[in-house]
DNA sequence: TCACTATTGTTAGCATCCTAACAATCATGT
DNA sequence: ACATGATTGTTAGGATGCTAACAATAGTGA
């Protein structure tokens, strides 16, 4: 199953993260790279590598805010439109398969509590030391 | 706060990883990457180039085990020994900045439960996808 | 003994993340 | 208008992690 999984993730070509900044486009459109670093929760430079990954791969592209010229506003292409239906069906996909081996029940508990834990933990469980972490 | 501890660790120069596997090595001696693997739950491809690294710094030996031609012994150099008594150092520092600024006993009950979470959950939390994990 | 499989490491190539040091732009106060 | 500080991105350099594809050694069975 494992085998699966990974194999209909790759079959996506991206990273999850990458997928997940994908989505988030889609849903939003049009957004400022600082806000999907927030959202993200990782540092403007990450995010900055992350988009130039995404516009490498003709998924995005960025153009200056002509009202905060500091900033990019950055869109999905066309091909990351059509990218995001990929993801979506691939997380589809995911859905059943895991749903297919440990029932829908199991599979909404399981979402539910990983969902929880994340929000209400944040970035303290790997329990390395203390990050920079101010508002939440 | 959060910066005399992020300067703390510098002083040290090396990631946590790092100082965690030298930790590792200083308590259990000799140690086969094999196990060093396992014990920190990475690949072995992972802990190779950790060992790389280590090694490049000088503070880790490798050597052929004679009775397992295909495995090596990883070993603490000298240099590796004084580095990891900095390394407790600093851990000890750490634990007295955040006792002070949080109390001994909200910092017992803090280490409790991640170390209790980090147990039981595993590599759960992050809830990305489902990763390979056999045992656990 | 010889072929086959399992185990241990390694390398290559990539995804993510971070901090530090800069550059550009905006907003403000004098 | 101008100096100043805050905001937004970027680049450079590094730490960690992964998978895939290989090597080398060990153990086994014909």
């Amino acid at each position: 199953m494992e085998a699966r999984l990974r194999e209909r993730l790759n079959e996506v070509g991206l990273g999850p993260r990458q997928a997940r900044v994908l989505a988030a486009l889609n849903r939003f459109g049009e957004t400022h790279q600082k806000t999907l670093a927030k959202e993200f929760d990782i540092t403007p430079a990450s995010m900055s590598s992350m988009c130039d990954r995404l516009a490498a791969a003709g998924l995005i592209e960025r153009q200056v805010d002509p009202n905060e010229k500091r900033a990019f506003l950055v869109r999905l292409t066309p091909a990351g439109e059509s990218k995001v239906q990929d993801v979506r069906a691939a997380w589809a996909d995911i859905d059943e398969i895991i749903v297919n081996a440990i029932g829908q029940e199991a599979t909404e508990s399981l979402a539910g509590l990983s969902g929880r834990l994340r929000d209400r933990l944040g970035g303290v469980i790997p329990g390395q030391a203390v990050k920079k972490r101010h508002g939440s």
